[in-house]
DNA sequence: ACGAGACGGAACGGTACCGTCTCGCCACCT
DNA sequence: AGGTGGCGAGACGGTACCGTTCCGTCTCGT
């Protein structure tokens, strides 16, 4: 998910490859983080993307209809990338990887000014919410789900944890600290986040 | 807070009174945060507030030097009106008594739209991350500093409970449901969260 | 009665994007 | 070798805002 945003570590086609058709995408895709991280969704302009990748405003329509057809295809590409978190045996072990992989992910300069203008831009953009909700909303439940579900089976959580607020605290407290207040958390930190969200899980 | 982004709840002066700089700053407020909620920051132009306030855009321009400086004056002339929640004696009043106020300014349509997208823009913007973090950040950690510190001094709380961390539990998870997933929170939800936000502050 | 000044409205020149289209160029595939 | 097609560049007419300036009107305070 991290490194598609990162022209840095795009060094292109390896040699004198197929290369025309995909270089071009990927500036374009580069192209089109950067900008959405230096203007905003609101803001964000094809011309002004098609200048910072280097080509034509033609080659943008070429291969998406607008702006906002771009935006759902290239966000979900690259939100396909999140991966499980693996079963540690613990729900402390489960709840922290999780919450690591989250803030190492909301670390990221890009995503942390993406995500959220996105996720406000979604209550503009129906398909925007459509996309969200679907590739990131849908993976992140999942993931959470699974969690909290293995934690009642070892009987670490009792039988009527409540899995919906459990997802809140598993997003919010994170989200709201990193994203929002822009409070960067340490691992003690998030080591210390870990075990509040257990007790609230438990209670 | 809410009741000035209610063009409906504003009666314009009594009468016959000093009518035209009050009437005519009481539309561009109204036009300027249903435009908001409407298009966004990012798109919001002051020649469509003038035109859904009525007036001219000079009648703006008269009043601030630019859209942003609109923007941080209205934003914290609105967000002012926020009182205090009262010492109901318990933690748990005091938390309950809490979230319920801010899931109550949550479901306001107009907030549910503009805060989120507010909140992304303090990031391109930083006199709007400057007027949001004191007008809105200081005062609610004031307000939450307080019934944890109150806590504490009645020994329900441990005297090394995490503050700090305490500040995300009472804003996090409502906020990520509410404004993000956008999942009503009844009052039952409001008091379960309540427990769970408890027993994460004791441990 | 009268001047001051805010009002809605409209126009100004300038800038930015839109989405389309046309160039000439060059790399690919027969 | 020649044709196909994507490429960068950028012109095109059209729309939207910018911030300013000028109208003529209306309501004040004096």
């Amino acid at each position: 998910m991290i490194a598609a945003m990162d022209r840095s570590t795009d060094p292109g086609p390896p040699r004198g490859g197929p290369v025309l058709q995909d270089s071009v995408t990927a500036a374009i895709t580069s192209a089109f983080f950067e900008e959405l991280a230096a203007v905003g969704y609101g803001r964000l302009s094809m011309e002004a993307v098609a200048r910072r990748a280097g080509s034509g405003k033609a080659a943008l329509y070429r291969r998406w209809p607008s702006k906002e057809a771009m935006t759902v295809d290239l966000v979900v590409q690259v939100s396909v990338r999140a991966a499980d978190t693996p079963d540690t045996g613990t729900l402390r072990g489960d709840v922290l990887a999780f919450l690591t992989a989250t803030d190492q992910a909301l670390r990221h300069p890009l995503v942390s000014r993406i995500l959220p203008d996105l996720l406000a831009s979604a209550a503009y953009h129906p398909a925007i919410a459509a996309a969200l909700g679907e590739e990131i909303g849908t993976a992140r439940r999942r993931k959470v789900g699974a969690i909290l579900r293995r934690a009642v089976e070892r009987g670490e959580l009792p039988e009527d944890a409540d899995v919906d607020l459990g997802l809140d605290f598993m997003a919010g407290p994170l989200y709201w600290r990193t994203a929002i207040r822009r409070a960067p958390a340490g691992p003690d930190r998030i080591e210390r986040l870990t075990d509040m969200i257990i007790a609230a899980l438990g209670a």
